[in-house]
DNA sequence: TCCGATTAGATTGTGTGCAATCAAATTTCT
DNA sequence: AGAAATTTGATTGCACACAATCTAATCGGA
C-alpha cells in the first residue's frame, strides 16, 4: 500500500517538474519497446494535439459565442455561403447527426439560417444572415493568435500540415478498405 | 435559385472525384490567401486526423467491447495497474468528468474495479482485473493493423509523431500563460 | 491545534461525434 | 409508368469532452 502510494507521487512529481506533457520515456507512459505503449502511438499525438487546439481556441472563441466545431461550420460558410447539409460535412468531415443540431443552435443564434431547397426538397440550404456576415470580422484575428501562440515557422507549420493531410487521406482509405470488403462477403451489410 | 444550385453541384462534383478530402485549391474550402481558410489551417489537420484515426480503430476495438477513449485508458493501465484517476488523466489528457463514467463503464464489463485508496481516501484507484490483463493480448495486435493500414515508413510515422508531441507542449504551454495571465489582473478570475 | 486553502473525484449541464434507423424525396431500373 | 434503389437530413441512442460546481478529505499556515 505504502509501495503503491510512493509510485503515485513519484508519477505527480515527473509530472510536476514540466510544464508540458511527460517525455516518450517516462514509464507510466509504457514500455518505449511495447507496441502497446502510449509513448509510441501516433494516434495518441494526434489526439493529444487535437485536444490542446481545442483547449487553447476556447478563449478566443467564446467572445464571438461559438465552439470550436461551430468555428469549423462558419469558415466553411464564409467560403462559400448557401450550402446543403451535406456539404457543409463534405467539407469538415462531420454527418448529419452532428451537423443538424449544431446548425440549429446557431440558427437559434441568428448566425444562419436553415430552409428547405426548392429543386430538392431533401436537401436544407444555409444561409448566412447579416450577423453571420459580419462575424467574420471578429473572426479575422484568431488565426494569427493561433499562429502567435504555436510561434514556429511557418514552414514548418505547412509542412506539418500537409502531412497531416497525408495520413488523413492514408486513414480514410483504408477505413473505405475495410468497409468495401464487407458487401462482398454479406450483401445484407451494404446498408451499414 | 438555379445558380446556387449548380454551385452546389459543382462542390459534390469535386467530392466525387475523389476518394480522399479535398486539395487545398478547392475553393469551397476557402481561398487559400485568406487566413480563415480551412485549408491552410493545422488545427483543422490535426482535427480531421484525429477524426480519422477513430473511424480506423473503432471497427478493431469493437470486437474487444472498447472504444477509443477507453483503449487508451487500458493502454495507460496495461503500463501502469493500480492507478488513480489523476494519474490516468495525466497520462491520456482527461479530467474525471470524462473518466469517471468511462472508468464506470469500463468496471460494469469487469475489466477493471475501482476502490477508495486507504492513504488517501479522497483518490479512487483503479485496478485491472484478470480479464483486464487477460485483454492486453487480444489488443495485442492492434498497432500493427493500425500500421499497416498507415503503410508509410516507420521513420517517417515517429517523426511526425514527434512534430505533434511537441506542437502539443507549445499549444498547452500557451494555454498556460493565457489562464496564468488572467489572476494578475482578475483575482477572481483565477478559479476560472 | 485549529482553520483556511487546496486537492481528488463526483456531479451537473451543454455541446459534440457517430452508428443505426427513419421518413420523404429523388433517381434509377425494369 | 411504376417499383425498387438511393439519397438527404432528421432522429434515436450512446459515449465522449470539458467548464463549473460540489462534497469530503488532506495539507499548510497561523
Amino acid at each position: 500500500m505504502v509501495r503503491k502510494q510512493d509510485r503515485d507521487r513519484d508519477g505527480d512529481q515527473a509530472m510536476q517538474n514540466r510544464a508540458t506533457p511527460p517525455p516518450t520515456t517516462d514509464p507510466a507512459m509504457g514500455d518505449p519497446g511495447d507496441a502497446l505503449a502510449l509513448s509510441g502511438q501516433l494516434c495518441f499525438a494526434v489526439y493529444a494535439a487535437a485536444h490542446a487546439f481545442n483547449r487553447l481556441y476556447r478563449p478566443l472563441l467564446d467572445p464571438l459565442g461559438l465552439t470550436y466545431p461551430q468555428y469549423l461550420v462558419m469558415l466553411a460558410l464564409w467560403a462559400e455561403d448557401g450550402r446543403t447539409v451535406s456539404s457543409i460535412g463534405k467539407a469538415i468531415g462531420l454527418d448529419s447527426g452532428t451537423l443538424t443540431p449544431l446548425l440549429k443552435r446557431l440558427e437559434a443564434s441568428g448566425l444562419v439560417t436553415r430552409a428547405r431547397s426548392r429543386s430538392d426538397e431533401r436537401q436544407v440550404v444555409v444561409t448566412l444572415t447579416e450577423a453571420g456576415r459580419t462575424l467574420k470580422t471578429r473572426a479575422a484575428g484568431i488565426p494569427a493568435a493561433i499562429a502567435c501562440a504555436m510561434g514556429g515557422d511557418r514552414d514548418r507549420i505547412a509542412s506539418l500540415r500537409r502531412e497531416l493531410e497525408g495520413l488523413r487521406r492514408t486513414l480514410l482509405a483504408a477505413v473505405e478498405e475495410t468497409t468495401a470488403a464487407f458487401p462482398a462477403d454479406t450483401p445484407g451489410r451494404a446498408e451499414g
